[in-house]
RNA sequence: GGCGCCAUAGCCAAGCGGUAAGGCACGAGUCUGCAAAACUCUGAUCAUCGGUUCGAUUCCGAUUGGCGCCUCCA
C-alpha cells in the first residue's frame, strides 16, 4: 500500500518511496540535554516513533539516528550568549558532563515510559568533534565558509537559494533582529559553524582555529552524513526547527556535497497548554512526571497525542487527559472482551478493518482517523479472538499496550487493607449500612472504592 | 512590517466537491443491595458574507475571531 507524507520542503503531500527499497533511513533532531524534556518535546518524540512504527508496519527495516546535543546549542541563536549546557551547569553547580548525563538519562526514561522505541543509532555531539572539524574544513575549502576573529561563519550568499525550507523572504524581514551582531559577518543571516572559545570557557577543543567549540547546526549535518550518508530518506523534528536549524543543515550539506541531506522533511506541530504556549513564565510547563504523579498511566499521554494530527496543534488540558484515560481503559477492556469471545468472524470483515486502518496510517500518519477504526473494531457486536488479534496488530503502531489488564495493583497501607477486609465481611453479611460507611470513610481518605468481582481500590 | 496556520456538536477531533468518522461529557436504559464500572442508545449542516459549480463543510475572495513564526524553543 502506498505511503504518503507531507513534505515541508515542497509543502505538499507526496508519495513516499525510500532510496533503498528495504530500509528507510531517518534522522531525528534529538534533545539538547540541558533541562527536563517537557510533554511538548515528547509529543515530537511520539510522532517520530509513530513514523517508525508505521514504516515497520509497511514492512520496511528502519535505520534511525537521533542525536543528543550536549554542546553547541547557544541560549541565543544570534551566535551569541551562553551555551545552554554551560548555563545549566552554572545554575545547577555541576559540570556540563554531569548535566548532560543527568538529563540524557531522564530523557530515555521518559521515552521508555511512553513506549517509544529507541532509535538504532544514538549519537552525541561531543563524540564527533573531529568529524565536525573536518566538515567545517571542507566548507572553507569549498568556499562556503570564512573565518572572523570570533568564529567560522557559513556564507549564505554563496548558495543558489537561501532559505529554501521556510517561506521567509529575508528582504522583507524586519531589519534589526539579527543584524549588527557581528560586524565581521558578510551577511546578516550567516551563521556560526564553529566558535572560538573565550579564555575561561568550559567546553572547548583544539582545532585549526584554536581552542573552540561547535555551532549548533553542524553536529546534525555531520552525524547525519556519517551514519546515514549524504542523502537519506526522512529528516524529522519540531516545527520550530524549520526556519533556523533545518534550514542551516540544508545549507551546510549543500555547501559540502551539493545535496539536500534528506528527501522528506517532516515536522511535528506544537503542543499547546490550555490554548496557549507552554512557557516557564506562565508556569504551565508539564513533564511526564506530572502526569504520572496524578496517577495516570504514561501511555494515556501517548494515546492523547493521537487525538490530533501531528501537523496540527494539540491542546493539552487535564480534562483531555482524563477523557483519554477512560478511553485507554475501555480500549483495553474491549480487547479483553474480544480475546475471550467465541463468535466467529469472516476473514473478509477482518481484512476490511485492517485495510481501513492501514490506509489511515499511510495517509501522512493520520492517527485520529486510525484510532476511529480501532474503536470500530473494539465496539463490534461479535466478540472474537480474531478481533483481538487484529487489535494486537494495530497496537504495533499505537504502542498503547492494549493487551495490558486494566486493574493496577498498588501498595496500600495496612489500615486501608484492614478496612477493605471489614467491608468485605459486611458485604457478605449484607450489612449494607456498614459497607457504605466504610466506603465513605475510605473515600474521605482519598481512596475510591468500586465493587467488581472482588473489590478495586484506586487512589 | 513580513510570512503562515486555524475556525466542524458542551469539550477534543477526522473528513476537504456529492447531502457530516471517532472519543469524552450530558441524558436515557441494561446490570447491581446502593454507588461505581461495564455495555447499549442518543446530538451538529461544518464562524459570517459573497463567488465558482448541477451540487461546497470541502475550491476562490472578503470579513470577523483565535494562534504561531520572523529572537531561544519539540
Amino acid at each position: 500500500m502506498d505511503i504518503y507524507f507531507y513534505n515541508t520542503l515542497t509543502r505538499k503531500k507526496e508519495l513516499f518511496k525510500p532510496i533503498d527499497s528495504k530500509e528507510v533511513k531517518i534522522y531525528s533532531c534529538g534533545p539538547t540535554v540541558y533541562k527536563d524534556a517537557t510533554i511538548g518535546n515528547l509529543r515530537t518524540n511520539i510522532f517520530q516513533d509513530i513514523l517508525r512504527r508505521v514504516l515497520k508496519y509497511n514492512g520496511y527495516n528502519i535505520k534511525h539516528a537521533m542525536n543528543i546535543t550536549d554542546v553547541g546549542h547557544l541560549v541565543s541563536d544570534g551566535d551569541e550568549g551562553e551555551d545552554k549546557m554551560l548555563k545549566s551547569a552554572r545554575e545547577e553547580k555541576k559540570s556540563p558532563m554531569e548535566i548532560a548525563e543527568h538529563y540524557t538519562k531522564l530523557f530515555f526514561k521518559d521515552l521508555e515510559s511512553l513506549n517509544i522505541e529507541t532509535p538504532e543509532i544514538i549519537c552525541k555531539a561531543t563524540d564527533h568533534i573531529n568529524e565536525m572539524i573536518e566538515y567545517v574544513k571542507k566548507l572553507i575549502e569549498n568556499g562556503y565558509a570564512y573565518e572572523t576573529s570570533t568564529a567560522i561563519y557559513f556564507d549564505v550568499s554563496k548558495l543558489d537559494k537561501y532559505p529554501i525550507l521556510s517561506n521567509l523572504n529575508l528582504e522583507d524581514q524586519k531589519a534589526g533582529a539579527r543584524v549588527n551582531i557581528d560586524e565581521e559577518k558578510r551577511n546578516p543571516y550567516d551563521f556560526a559553524l564553529w566558535i572560538k572559545a573565550p579564555e575561561n570557557h568550559l567546553m572547548k577543543w583544539d582545532s585549526p582555529w584554536g581552542k573552540s567549540y561547535p555551532g549548533w547546526h553542524i553536529e546534525c549535518s555531520t552525524m547525519g552524513q556519517k551514519y546515514l550518508g549524504e542523502q537519506f530518506d526522512i529528516h524529522t523534528g519540531g516545527i520550530d526547527l524549520i526556519p533556523t536549524h533545518h534550514e542551516n543543515e540544508i545549507a551546510q550539506s549543500k555547501g559540502k556535497c551539493g545535496k539536500i541531506p534528506a528527501r522528506f522533511w517532516l515536522h511535528g506541530e506544537y503542543l499547546l497548554i490550555n490554548g496557549g504556549k507552554m512557557s516557564k513564565s506562565l508556569g504551565n510547563v508539564y513533564l511526564m512526571k506530572d502526569i504520572i504523579e496524578k496517577g495516570y498511566d504514561p501511555l494515556v499521554y501517548r494515546l492523547f497525542s493521537y487525538s490530533s494530527h501531528y501537523r496540527n496543534k494539540l491542546n493539552f488540558t487535564w480534562e483531555g487527559i482524563n477523557a483519554t484515560a477512560k478511553s485507554l481503559e475501555r480500549l483495553r477492556n474491549g480487547y479483553q472482551t474480544h480475546l475471550q469471545g467465541t463468535d466467529d468472524v469472516e476473514d473478509k470483515i477482518i481484512n476490511e478493518f485492517e485495510s481501513k486502518f492501514h490506509q489511515a496510517i499511510n495517509d501522512d500518519l493520520n492517527m485520529p482517523l486510525a484510532v476511529g477504526v480501532v474503536w470500530d473494531v473494539v465496539r463490534q457486536e461479535k466478540k472474537s479472538p480474531k478481533f483481538a488479534k487484529l487489535l494486537e496488530k494495530f497496537d504495533t503502531v499505537l504502542g498503547i499496550k492494549i493487551q495490558q489488564k486494566v486493574s493496577i495493583k498498588q501498595d496500600l497501607p495496612q489500615e486501608v487493607l484492614d478496612l477493605i477486609e471489614q467491608r468485605k465481611q459486611a458485604r457478605e453479611q449484607k450489612d449494607w449500612a456498614k459497607s457504605d460507611e466504610i466506603r465513605n470513610l475510605l473515600e474521605s481518605m482519598g481512596y475510591e472504592v468500586k465493587d467488581t468481582k472482588d473489590g478495586m481500590e484506586v487512589k
